[in-house]
DNA sequence: GTAATAGTGTCTTTAAGACACTATTAC
DNA sequence: GTAATAGTGTCTTAAAGACACTATTAC
């Protein structure tokens, strides 16, 4: 069977959380890379890269990750196959995965060149349709953290209640009762103190958790 | 950018319910074709095919469904995209979708050459990967369709509640309180009388509903 | 009348949310 | 002491489930 002249791309939507610019307030974030070639040449676009012969999928959205910032992620996850024949004059089909990547690494991102970091909710117009492909990775996202324990992935591995509380505030843009997330990401039995406790605020210091490496298998909602 | 000489390939999961050919009970079947080439010859397969260079992804699906069935669906689905470098001898990367078909239009299905229903959880060993396949279709089903109506996709324009539980049971396989289901799908607001009842029973004739049309925007769950 | 399912009422349990309250640190 | 957040207790509400009960048809 010859095969249609149809590109196969594999892009990533990828997540960290760092300071707004003007409140200050912890926000949502995404780096996306200039085109440097027709078509849509100096629109900002979503990183990834042609599939290479003997690439895992999810493999060449890792290194799609890597060769954008530098970085690594604890999470990587499909999230839609994006194929529509009018979506690039050449036909492309792309694969596209979603990541989170912690705090204190994106921190330290190392920019590739053309990469710059946007404001997920204030993106420019994209190329091709990734507009819609980041409003979709966003509503996944945000659909998910509410039922399924990915904000740890933002996260180093200890860490205290309140800032797992930050993250889930930050994705949903909303705030949350103190009271009642921590009875419920307690009730989940996934969290396990460290014994220690977080000093140097100035107030009463909170306990340190992390979360248990395989308490019971994760929940199945792919 | 040359292409890669990676295929590029849509197969489609066919749900439909059937009696059981032993208990009589409503149950879940898909087709299944019979490879007729290598690799695999021989072994059952989820239908599909090479992408056209001019087709839309969910169009391909489509094409499968009415080609291997002489069936068209009211639902349609991306269910994930497969495409680990060894699941076939010349690598593929298979898009595939999930179809329901109503169940009154799967009983007079034309089968197409090499076409077979199986009961979907007693399907034989596949080619390729599709038993895995299958698995992840069957998990997105029984998991969809407790937050979301598309039980009525089995269902003729019109029906009874008793028909509604009878499709979740079917999928779920387990037993469900009339009167609780009763309750929670008319809370949705999503059912609308038709004024007349079904007749011929024998006992009280139960009350005849229809979905509505546009009621509120349908939950986003991507 | 009986058999069978349609359809209603109501009680219990669980979880989410609102919110008052106490505890412990830095200063 | 105050300011600030950590952490606990408890009340209200909504939804799920169990299950008893009444209603309406064919026979």
């Amino acid at each position: 069977m010859k095969e249609q002249g149809i590109e196969l791309a594999v892009s990533t939507v990828i997540f960290a959380l760092r300071p707004h610019p003007r409140s200050g307030e912890t926000a949502l974030w995404l780096p996306l890379v200039r085109r440097i070639r027709e078509p849509h040449v100096g629109r900002w676009a979503l990183p990834g890269g042609p599939l290479q012969c003997d690439e895992e999928l999810s493999a060449s959205a890792r290194h799609t990750l890597e060769r954008t910032t530098g970085l690594t992620s604890n999470y990587l996850e499909q999230l839609y196959s994006f194929g529509a024949p009018d979506r690039s004059p050449q036909r492309v089909v792309s694969i596209v995965y979603w990541a989170l990547v912690r705090a204190d690494e994106a921190a330290r991102a190392i920019d590739g060149e053309n990469v710059e970091w946007f404001l997920a909710d204030e993106v420019p117009e994209l190329a091709f349709d990734h507009n819609t492909i980041v409003t979709y990775a966003l509503n996944r996202l945000r659909g998910k953290i509410t039922y399924s324990p990915i904000a740890r992935f933002f996260l180093s591995p200890e860490f205290t209640l309140a800032e797992l509380r930050a993250v889930h505030e930050a994705v949903l843009r909303k705030k949350i009762d103190p009271a009642n997330f921590r009875r419920q990401a307690l009730a989940t039995k996934t969290l396990v103190p460290t014994g220690t406790v977080l000093t140097g605020t100035s107030h009463r210091p909170p306990a340190l958790y992390r979360f248990q490496v395989n308490p019971t298998p994760e929940r199945l909602r792919p």
